[in-house]
DNA sequence: AAGTTTATGCAACTGAGTTGCAAACTAATC
DNA sequence: GATTAGTTTGCAACTCAGTTGCATAAACTT
């Protein structure tokens, strides 16, 4: 726990059981997960707080949060240098076959030349298609 | 209503009343809209009947919709020759000021290198700040 | 005109996200 | 270690976007 708590406190969280529990679990995840998938996680538990454990989280820029336009957000964890700057952005992929959501963390967000007066604070970029696992 | 009428037809839509009306609309406005939006457009309506309209628009690629982020699919007229391909696609913006969404129509989403295996169907990539006329 | 298909309108529902409030817990102070 | 203040959690209840089913109306077919 030890280490969980770390990271909790490193971006300044109350380490709670709750809140390990759930970093916990962001953790061990291979792809981004709703607060729905999350709920399913947990055999006695309350969307709420769940809810507002996501939302702490992202505020302190511990995870970050996905609309990959299923209408259910989101969310995984950020690198630990992360501040959720444009520069530090990368694409996501949807699986249209496992239904899944990831990270391409190594794809960063290509730069864009906006229109002049524009200014710029965040990017959304979901790419949709098929993904390795399911392009066999 | 011939230009409007055709612009249906050639799209293989049917056109209705309220299908010229909607098209109308939609043709008018400088920014995408959701359907709420829409509905409020028209002093007596109902919602379903537009939702159907416009997701009957979208099929037949006459509209796009864009998921900003916002909670609500904004939706706006594609061009004449679009065919929603990853190439005929561009960046949205969403202005964190008025709120509104816009089109970038110049401005085509650039190509990503997916990792091996990765096949790709559409791209979605809404940029977030603040427009010009909100710089001012 | 009768029958078939398509579009529209109404009611009702789902599911994600959210708020308010009270109880439980934690941390800080005496 | 009891008292208080602040924070977190749990429950109920609600909002709002999107959606489905079904009945009526309109448009096309022969």
């Amino acid at each position: 726990m030890k280490d969980t708590d770390d990271k909790l406190t490193n971006r300044n969280i109350k380490p709670t059981a709750m809140r390990e529990l759930v970093l916990d679990i962001l953790t061990e995840q291979k792809m981004a997960i709703s607060l729905s998938d999350l709920e399913q996680k947990f055999h006695k538990s309350d969307k709420v707080t769940l809810y507002r454990t996501l939302k702490t989280f992202e505020e302190k820029k511990l995870i970050h949060s996905i609309d990959d336009g299923t209408g259910a957000v989101k969310y995984a964890l950020c690198k630990e240098s992360c501040q959720c700057h444009p520069e530090d952005l990368h694409v996501h992929f949807f699986c249209l076959k496992c239904q899944h959501t990831f990270c391409l963390s190594d794809i960063p967000i290509p730069s864009i030349n906006l229109p002049v007066n524009f200014s710029i604070e965040n990017i959304n970029m979901v790419v949709k298609g098929v993904c390795s696992s399911c392009n066999d």
